[in-house]
DNA sequence: TTTGTTAATGCAAATAATTTGCATCTATGA
DNA sequence: TCATAGATGCAAATTATTTGCATTAACAAA
């Protein structure tokens, strides 16, 4: 299926108009691999959508369960559009990021039996933290 | 062991000179039970340190281990200290947040071996989200 | 195709979170 | 007691995020 087609499924099936700027947004989000900030989303997409625009979006986009919103320590959200699910290791000397693939999903399902309060759970966030092996050295 | 002695020995053990500001603030986080901002933080501290220093400090202490830092996906850092090491799942409706008491770290031990780039993980940060009973109802 | 409704967007401004530079002070080891 | 590196405070700058409101565009129904 080509990626404008897919967009455009993804949008509708969460009760989402289908506008140009969502289009561009998930488009670059779906060809960039990687984290992304609203900042350098917004660089990229220059003059295609407002800022504001952006983070209402994102918002919308992470709550339907479209992005994977995450935090690295660094005081700003990032954002991706995952092909599979997956984390991160981030190096807390020098910013490098790779890619964890192991799943935790099983083990997840626990945690929603477990809880008194809380019957569904319906996102997670999982970053790991420390020094690459080229900082050490 | 009494609090304050934990403390002194705690920033000792972690090349931290012991201030007055230092162990107020982790007597502080050390009786609150859940995550705190750096704004409610220094609330809850008034005239004790400055706001700039407790930016500061609290990065030191997670950066040495002694502190959790987290993210709830509103935009500001959370600091708990944790007498066992747990996570939360935070409602996405109205923000009410329960402990998750399950403990993953076996799990992680694969993550650092399964890491090209990485030998060491200091630290990892781990968030649930849902919608809790109340608010589905 | 036209129209009405509702959601989406842009803009300007406000607010909130975090960082920086620099001068001063203080904990601690010699 | 003294020297020094690290810790702190203050003011200001920077960066991230949100709000209110007016305008526009998507799309379902006529």
């Amino acid at each position: 299926m080509k990626m404008q087609e897919r967009i455009q499924k993804l949008l509708k099936q969460n009760n989402l108009k289908v506008t140009r700027g969502r289009k561009e947004v998930l488009g670059m989000l779906m060809k960039h691999s990687g984290p992304l900030t609203i900042e350098t989303l917004h660089h990229k997409m220059k003059g295609v959508v407002n800022i504001t625009t952006l983070y209402r979006m994102l918002q919308q986009f992470v709550s339907k369960g479209i992005v994977y919103q995450t935090d690295f320590r660094d005081g700003k959200a990032y954002f991706e559009f995952q092909e599979r699910h997956h984390h991160h290791i981030t190096c807390t000397s020098c910013g490098r990021k790779e890619e964890v693939r192991r799943c935790f999903d099983m083990t997840f399902d626990k945690v929603e039996k477990e809880s008194k309060g809380f019957a569904t759970i319906e996102s997670h966030m999982l970053e790991f933290f420390g020094i690459c092996k080229r900082c050490q050295n």
